[in-house]
DNA sequence: CTGAAAGCGCTAACAA
DNA sequence: TTGTTAGCGCTTTCAG
């Protein structure tokens, strides 16, 4: 358990020059079994591990990928972030994590302050995407996949869901459960795309069905549990009693339904809900919550491999990538007596 | 926003040799105002950022820390990572993260996976802790801090809670609640040293109390919403109904409940339940949970703290840090009607 | 197949 | 105060 081994300690024991060391630990070129071998053995013997600084100072690849993230300990993230951890070290990379609590300017930041630490591909969630991060994921000269749950507008590398659909998909189904006033909880007012994708899924399935848009039935909450529970409080003080409420979050929609208790009305006798993502807490909260599942695990998996492959500059196909969703039904949604 | 600018062409440009440029950088030497100014100007102009990999090699410190995490989306853990991550940051640190799924062989290999990639020190959180890794974490030859719920007989640097003491409080709360046949649902059996701790303070509170032990009454589920589920259903089909729970772990107090709750009994009205660790889950739930409270971004920001202390070889006191804890009481333990 | 030597970008003596 | 130079540990020509 010794350190500073070096290659020249390695190649002293074993009576070889340092290149032919080099040229064992990387197998780059034909080396004799028998030098092979017994380089292997001083290698074993010494416990020499050979230091990647060093090695990257030269090759210029640093194995190492960016993730910009904006808060770890949201459920939506770290499930991600349990796919990208896990492929990135399946092709021997390693993660410098930075959090930005949703600020624009450490996201910009980040993304400078990552590439000075020279990594060589960057993975960024974050919740809402301007043009400032556009501008700065195009120009920042390496390998950059965007997740998110939406963005298909812009000229980046992203992975998503389909929220257009998605939304779409769940609205249709409160309406085929009989509900017609359905509250429609989302994302703070500022993220303009993903707003508009949701909205005019919500929308589009409203009038197919006759049913008007009732502005006053949609919020700008934000997807955190404070979020969910302040916008749905609001809606029902304001007397505005909804048949269903769709909060495109499961942490949200968790935090309306608590204010839909705490306003003495029942989940989902008097009001049905669901959510978005299905995260964890989806299937563990009381009543257990409809929701849309999209593969968390699989969007950070695909985003990682996205960088990795742009990184070693393997074809890609195609800059979007959307990953299928499904609507999970559990309880928190009923059929509405008329 | 070009790259592979070097501290060369920044010289050459300014008209400094290159160690000018390094002493402006570091301002490790005097220099004159008027070349500073220049050198700096250039900088500016040039975009030029150091390449730290470089300097790495040069100066052996790697701004890096590993932080070996048994899963990011455990919620224990990610509150705990958020800490780590914000102070390591405001030391300029880096973290290289390491899921280790719990595997005892992944952890002990993340260490030197880590040690491999030049981190200076390492924070490593882990639900079991046995010989191995103390001894793996003694002689990994730098600076090391555990944290954990248990771990204060070892030689070796931990922050934690007193678990003992909490066990007894909670337990004693339980008590003076009027209940008197309490489970007690804690970590799966391999970890000896929690183990005991709490068993202890478990006992204890009961033994001052004159209530009788009941073994039958001690789950070894494991603290995951799973592990609680299973736990409370095993008792319950065995015919046990106790008239309080204690679980050692938020996600597992919840589990619990529902086991519960689709047994046909009512928490907290036929049975009490008490979390521990007060993680975000524990407001949202209903009933709101009655829990320990650990203050878990204070302890990653005391681990990694006490870190980089220990590289720069600043004095600290003492090797083990023990932060408060405190009983939250919400909704989920009612006093026992006798 | 192997070794010598150059150099990645930087810091840190050592001179000047 | 500044420049020159020798490495840090490694990969990679280039000869042999």
């Amino acid at each position: 358990m010794k350190m500073n081994i070096t290659i020249k300690d390695v190649a002293k024991k074993a009576g070889v020059s340092i290149s032919t060391v080099s040229r064992v630990i990387n197998d780059s070129k034909p080396v004799t079994d028998e030098v092979k071998q017994k380089v292997l053995d001083v290698i074993k013997e010494t416990g020499y591990i050979p230091n990647p600084l060093a090695r990257s100072l030269v090759t210029k690849k640093s194995q190492l990928i960016g993730v910009i993230v904006p808060e770890v300990s949201d459920s939506f993230v770290n499930e991600i972030l349990n796919g990208i951890e896990e492929i990135a070290k399946m092709y021997d990379y390693d993660i410098l994590l930075a959090n930005t609590y949703s600020d624009k300017e450490q996201e910009l930041k980040s993304i400078n302050l990552l590439r000075a630490k020279q990594v060589e591909g960057i993975v960024m969630i974050s919740w809402i995407l301007d043009e400032d991060h556009i501008n700065y994921i195009q120009n920042c000269g390496m390998p950059a996949t965007y997740i998110s749950k939406t963005a298909r507008d812009f000229d980046i590398y992203t992975v998503s869901t389909s929220n257009k659909e998605a939304t779409y998909d769940m609205t249709n189904y409160l309406i085929g459960k009989g509900h017609e006033k359905i509250a429609f909880v989302m994302t703070s007012q500022d993220d303009t795309v993903l707003e508009m994708e949701r909205l005019s899924g919500y929308e589009k399935a409203l009038s197919e069905n006759n049913i008007n848009l009732d502005n006053s039935l949609i919020k700008h909450g934000g997807t955190t549990y404070e979020g969910g529970y302040k916008s749905m409080k609001e809606l029902l003080e304001d007397g505005i009693i909804p048949h269903a409420a769709f909060v495109t979050g499961d942490e949200a929609a968790i935090g309306a339904i608590n204010a839909i208790c705490d306003a003495g009305y029942k989940v989902p006798e008097d009001i049905s809900v669901t959510g978005f993502n299905d995260v964890k807490i989806a299937k563990m909260y009381r009543p257990k919550l409809t929701t849309v599942y999209q593969p968390l695990y699989d969007m950070g998996a695909v985003a990682i491999r996205m960088v990795i492959k742009l990184i070693n500059k393997e074809p890609i196909d195609g800059k979007k990538i959307e990953l299928p969703y499904r609507i999970i039904e559990r309880e928190s949604v009923i059929e509405r007596k008329k």
